[in-house]
DNA sequence: GTGAGTCTAATAGTCATATTATATTACCCT
DNA sequence: AGGGTAATATAATATGACTATTAGACTCAC
């Protein structure tokens, strides 16, 4: 099974994603304010050297995004941040490349702590058999102990994925797909493996996650999940303040 | 300031959004089932009567939003629905007009649920003076008593929009924007305007978050805001059930 | 037979140009 | 001055040609 990069920000795309991506990126730096036109067709055909067709379809993959709006003759306006779908797994992948600050990393999680509780309470209330399975599964597939940073991250990421499947809610699936995959990119900067000590609790963490839904315990499900998450954010604090007492490079 | 129709789905937009609409609608009503191909380009070329430029437009619309992926030589496949960017004002405006059965509507209140405590919480927590001026005024015009269903739900929207920027979180407040605008499309079926006492239970109810965010009390607003929730939900679920025993039209 | 290489054809990707639609601006007429 | 109207800039749509990619068939050596 060829699992290699789902992670990793995927290169070498056509012209067109390529396009996207560096638009996107410098929409979200800010580079071109809300409000103000982007550059013309013309323009931005110069820069890229492409044809019109590619460079409409890179805008009207932007306009889908909710980054821009065109109108004939007013030209492609930048429209509102709050358009914007953040909530996407392309955008949410540029916002990464852009950097993890501190900003981003705290509203990420304030909505992760907002969300997985509650599907995690509402995995407890269904739990079908065929849902804990697999959790059982993703927790022994964290378990093992000749993880990299990298395939750690993967299993952790299969793990709260399982969750948004296991709450029902296909809402709550489609927003976990794609917060975690941001989240989890952070494990480049820190990861459980790193200590075993932190690895076992991490996999006890989630291990007691399954056992309250299994349970059919809401509360507990939801707690033990809460717990889990500030565990992960506690380490990356502390492993930012030490790089930051001594940078390494 | 002309704040027609914001709720109100757009009609006769360009050739363009309105086959993206309609596909969309038919890859949400499962028309196009996921892994399957979509028909090629030609025959949608033919099927809608436009030129390939748009149709690849269309296309890439479809794309950016999760729908589907395109590639040389295999054509363009339907993805699995976990990748679908539900949270996209288009897409749930296309979900809307599907209908809103009771598993939607089940689904879309647990996010509610989920999200809207946090961001009342964050509110509480942050309550700068302008968000909370702004509040109260969103407050104020609900309790206006001239009301038509259209008009209080606006009113109702700029609320629960008000709390997502208060929350400080451009996350929150990017997936408010998306869900509140769907769920106030609900109030076409069921309004507080309706009932005296109902209109003054809910304004009351939303005075009360209000309260609680200016006190800093996190956990308060975040229990006010869940009633307010549930009265609203509690409401569809009555006039459903009275359509259901004496269906009107 | 089996497997590695090669060719073919189907399909989306890209390009170039022309025409049309639409909104802004400025102008003109009353 | 105001309201309609024409000029103009810009994106929207159309068309047809060419390119790149790759699944699948086909070939051939072993």
């Amino acid at each position: 099974m060829p699992r290699l990069s789902r992670l990793a920000l995927e290169r070498a795309k056509s012209s067109h994603d390529q396009i996207a991506a560096i638009l996107g990126t410098e929409l979200l730096r800010g580079s071109y304010p809300p409000g103000t036109n982007m550059p013309s067709e013309p323009e931005l055909i110069e820069r890229f050297q492409v044809s019109r067709t590619v460079m409409r379809e890179v805008m009207k993959t932007l306009a889908a995004k909710g980054f821009v709006i065109s109108k004939t003759r007013v030209g492609t306006r930048v429209r509102e941040p709050v358009y914007w779908n953040y909530f996407d797994a392309d955008v949410l992948a540029w916002r990464v490349r852009l950097g993890l600050d501190d900003d981003f990393m705290k509203s990420l999680t304030e909505v992760r702590r907002a969300l997985e509780p509650s599907a995690a309470a509402l995995a407890a209330q269904r739990r079908s058999s065929a849902d804990i399975a697999r959790l059982r599964d993703c927790v022994r597939q964290m378990a093992r102990t000749d993880h990299t940073r990298q395939s750690f991250a993967e299993a952790d990421l299969d793990f709260h994925l399982a969750i948004g499947s296991a709450s029902g809610n296909p809402l709550m699936r489609s927003m976990a797909s794609v917060i975690e995959t941001a989240l989890v990119a952070s494990f480049a900067h820190s990861s459980p493996v790193d200590d075993p000590a932190d690895h076992e609790a991490t996999v006890n963490g989630h291990a007691a996650v399954v056992d309250a839904i299994e349970a059919g315990e809401e509360r507990l499900a939801a707690e033990a999940i809460l717990k889990v998450i500030d565990i992960g954010v506690s380490r990356i604090d502390i492993t930012r303040k030490r790089q930051r007492g001594a940078p390494k490079r």
